[in-house]
DNA sequence: CGACGTGTCCATATGGACACGTCGGTGCCATATT
């Protein structure tokens, strides 16, 4: 009865605060979990109306919503569209570095006084103490986590407040959390649920083939070769498109070199002052730039439907970045294309990437420094000579190995039980070392990727843990008639099931394609693996 | 890990071979200075 009426309410707001005559069963299923106050994971594509899954409820709570968006551009957009809407249930406002005190205030009072509904803010405002108390003081109803995979994918070194987040949000009192994102592995997926340390929550998984997709891959012995197939592509498709290279040089070079080719480019990285950014990403979105040759930077809240082709100058470093950077092409639903170009030459820059290993010594220096005394991270890097990244890096190592807790005041300090420094720092150095293997190996599935002679789109979706028991049909092998139809669901263990290997420990089935089967190892990774062989030699056991 | 630039050596004096060094992605915030 109960879940009917919010049925009713959510649909009522749908159509009268968005216009929509309709919502999807997965949107209302997440809409409802919201409603019941329960927390969520939802992982939908971009395009899904996946922002509507918090805003349609929030604006039925009372109490205002804390949205949690790692990026101030994508802000920016999102609280544009809610404010154009004109209605005081949706409106939202900002705190960021973007802001002066006096906005920041300003914002602070609107939600205060009932004028807003949405406060927008990073996990790096958030994790000041003063601001987290203030927005405590708000006592939000509701916690919505936008792009919830950077927690996994950027939280371990380059943003590691992400971290943090299931600190944060006992900080603001715990209220309900709904995390979002367009692709998350099932690995990924319980990595959100245990950093935001989400109670039961709902999970809505949407199934993540893109048939509209037409996936192409070509393994180039040259650069010169790599060049030709690119300006194939170019000569037959329509445009926009976005070319994905590894390094800022390579895109200006690239931009350049296509511009005088007869293919008018720009270029786009992380390296460019942030006005041309912002110029350049809404010069995009209004048809102005027919080709975008750019690194990683751009890509994250385009949400552009026209965008006729996707093509990548080298081999990225996972299947996670993969699938988000194709998933841009094709959102309007028409055909679309994406292309890898790749060498063995790519995976060394990955490599480097996937990086250096931190140093025991330092580590153990810094467990003993937290024995000591709980301490800030000012006071702590004073005392260990450490920079602020590197120190928010062995911190998170040190947190996840028991030797490093959070505290009152921005305190970080060492649990009661902890190991002793010496402990400490090679279990922390260990873990490193895990992540870099697991890292590692996520690159070794995006070369398999790359090298499959089966279908591709199986393949892929395989990596998600998402079992297709026919081929994709629109990938290069389908049509070469190289993919072998499956007799995919058939294996010798269900698909998620928990197995143990003598030598690799505890795994997980995430899928069979043709005569193989992939496994995530917690300590080595990703690794594929002959069903026959496993078979034949009992090399599983059902943990 | 590997590409690329610079420097050095040797040598049918201009360019080839090799050694060595450097660089390479993603963004927030705060604080100091114009």
């Amino acid at each position: 009865m109960k879940l009917t009426t919010h049925s009713t309410s959510l649909r009522r707001a749908a159509r009268n605060l968005f216009g929509w005559t309709a919502l999807r069963p997965n949107q209302l299923a997440a809409m409802r979990a919201v409603m019941k106050r329960r927390d969520a994971l939802v992982v939908l594509p971009t395009g899904a109306g996946k922002s509507a899954i918090y805003q349609i409820p929030a604006s039925l709570i009372p109490g205002p919503t804390v949205v949690i968006s790692p990026l101030l551009a994508l802000q920016q957009d999102q609280i544009a569209a809610l404010n154009e809407r004109q209605r005081p249930e949706l409106r939202a406002v900002r705190i960021s570095s973007d802001e002066s005190a006096a906005q920041q205030a300003e914002a602070i009072e609107d939600i205060r006084a009932g004028r807003a509904e949405f406060l927008f803010i990073t996990p790096e405002a958030l994790s000041n103490p003063d601001r987290l108390a203030e927005v405590r003081e708000l006592k939000p109803a509701l916690v919505a986590i936008d792009e919830a995979h950077c927690i996994s994918a950027w939280g371990h070194d380059f943003r590691p407040d992400y971290l943090a987040l299931g600190h944060l949000i006992d900080g603001l009192g715990r209220p309900p959390v709904v995390a979002l994102t367009a692709t998350a592995s099932p690995p990924v997926r319980d990595d959100i649920i245990a950093r935001l340390r989400l109670r039961e929550p709902e999970v809505v998984v949407s199934g993540l083939d893109r048939p509209n997709l037409f996936l192409e891959v070509a393994h180039c012995p040259t650069e010169d070769y790599r060049w030709r197939r690119l300006i194939a592509l170019l000569s037959d498709d329509e445009r926009p498109g976005i070319i994905y290279v590894p390094t800022r040089r390579a895109a200006e070079e690239l931009a350049e070199r296509l511009t005088g080719a007869g293919y008018p480019a720009d270029f786009y990285h992380g390296g460019m002052p942030t006005a041309a950014r912002h110029e350049l990403h809404e010069a995009f979105l209004a048809d102005r730039v027919p080709i975008m040759v750019a690194t990683s930077a751009f890509g994250m809240g385009i949400d552009k439907p026209n965008i006729a082709w996707v093509a990548h100058m080298a081999l990225p470093d996972s299947p996670d970045s993969y699938f988000q950077e194709i998933g841009r092409a094709g959102r309007d639903g028409s055909p679309a294309r994406v292309l890898l170009l790749w060498r063995s030459e790519d995976v060394g820059l990955q490599r480097y990437f996937s990086g250096g290993l931190p140093d025991e010594k330092e580590l153990t220096e810094l467990a003993a420094v937290l024995r000591g005394k709980a301490r800030n991270r000012k006071e702590l890097r004073e005392l260990t000579g450490l920079g602020p990244r590197k120190l928010g890096q062995y911190l998170s190592l040190l947190e996840q190995v028991g030797a490093a807790e959070p505290r009152a005041k921005q305190r970080i300090g060492a649990p009661r039980y902890a190991p002793a420094a010496a402990e400490s720092g090679r279990a922390a150095l260990a873990e490193a070392e895990r992540q870099q293997t697991v890292t590692r190996s996520r690159t070794d599935m995006m070369r398999a990727f790359a090298e499959t002679t089966g279908c591709r789109g199986q393949a892929l979706l395989a990596y998600f843990g998402e079992q297709m028991n026919e081929v994709c049909g629109h990938c290069d092998n389908c049509h070469a008639g190289t993919s072998v139809a499956g007799d995919g669901a058939v294996g010798p263990f269900p698909v998620h099931s928990q197995v143990r290997h003598p030598e690799w420990g505890a795994g997980l089935v995430l899928s069979y394609e043709e005569d193989r089967m992939t496994v995530l190892f917690d300590e080595v990774g990703y690794k594929t693996l002959s069903v026959r062989v496993v078979s034949e030699q009992g090399l599983l056991e059902l943990d």
